[in-house]
DNA sequence: ATCGACCTTCCCATCGTTGGAATGTCAAGC
DNA sequence: GCTTGACATTCCAACGATGGGAAGGTCGAT
């Protein structure tokens, strides 16, 4: 299998197989004698894995750590869960603070009545103090880490 | 007032006030002879403004939006009230995802026991068809744009 | 004069993903 | 055979926002 039809087949595209490769999250395939990488039905499945814990938005490192897991078959699955768990924690976190973004602008916007007057509440509570002034979430977690994307499909 | 204290009053760090100046999204100050930047209050509140904003998960380009439209004085507030509806609807779905994220891993870690056996319910699904099958969010909204991701501070 | 705290510019790293350019290879049609 | 088009390869750069650091200039105070 070419590159292109693993990545049909994965759902991974071409250019991400490559780089998955580069970084070490995925093995290096064989070639052929032209370089072409070839990939077994079983590389595609761990492209295919990859995939789909992308999709539930784990990092590359934390991918890098299931595969590991995945293909250790004495692994006790405790680890497994406590890994899930965390990312679960993560994805409430990240979402609770999108949350509370909007929560504020919502709170902004209904003091602007949105007509062609050039007054406008959400501007001036931009240009003044605090803004989140309501209800902070209790913990003073601000998110340092890194991103928590969503994929771009 | 130097980029330091500029940068302690507006909240924004240094580093982030000379690149915000570099992509334009607020006018280069004044300088001193020996070309250290020169901040008016003016430009401290606006630098403010433009940390607030981003607080609120605006981007740089919607930032540069805002501040323009905070900057003239005849704008129509139906254009901020757009502006700031548009991105509550970001707000929500980006939030959307990731608890559907969350749902489906959540789905997942119930099944598996979590001991030291290596049986695992959430590798196996992983590696198997399909996650992600309860319930979908109805749109199809799969969330190309831009990352829209959460501050650092 | 010298020290420390500040400023300047420039480059690099992160994270995940995509784009392009320049070049090489394969399989098919003429 | 030779051309053509769809593939493959590598490398380099970009996005978003931010941080880190080097190498050097400037300020204020002792």
């Amino acid at each position: 299998m070419n590159i292109g039809q693993a990545a049909k087949a994965s759902g991974v595209s071409a250019k991400m197989i490559r780089h998955y490769e580069q970084v070490g999250l995925v093995p290096a395939p064989n070639r052929t004698e032209a370089g072409y990488r070839q990939y077994t039905d079983a590389e595609v499945h761990t492209l295919h894995f990859v995939r789909r814990s992308r999709d539930l938005g784990f990092s590359i490192q934390q991918i890098g750590e299931l595969v590991g897991l995945w293909h250790d078959r004495k692994r006790p699955s405790r680890q497994v869960k406590a890994l899930a768990q965390a990312h679960i924690q993560e994805l409430e976190q990240k979402a609770q603070e999108l949350l509370a973004m909007k929560a504020t602008l919502e709170h902004l916007v209904v003091c602007c009545h949105g007509d062609e007057r050039p007054d406008c509440p959400i501007l001036e509570k931009l240009g003044e103090e605090d803004v989140t002034p309501p209800a902070a979430t209790g913990s003073k977690n601000k998110s340092k880490g890194h991103g928590l994307r969503t994929r771009r499909v």
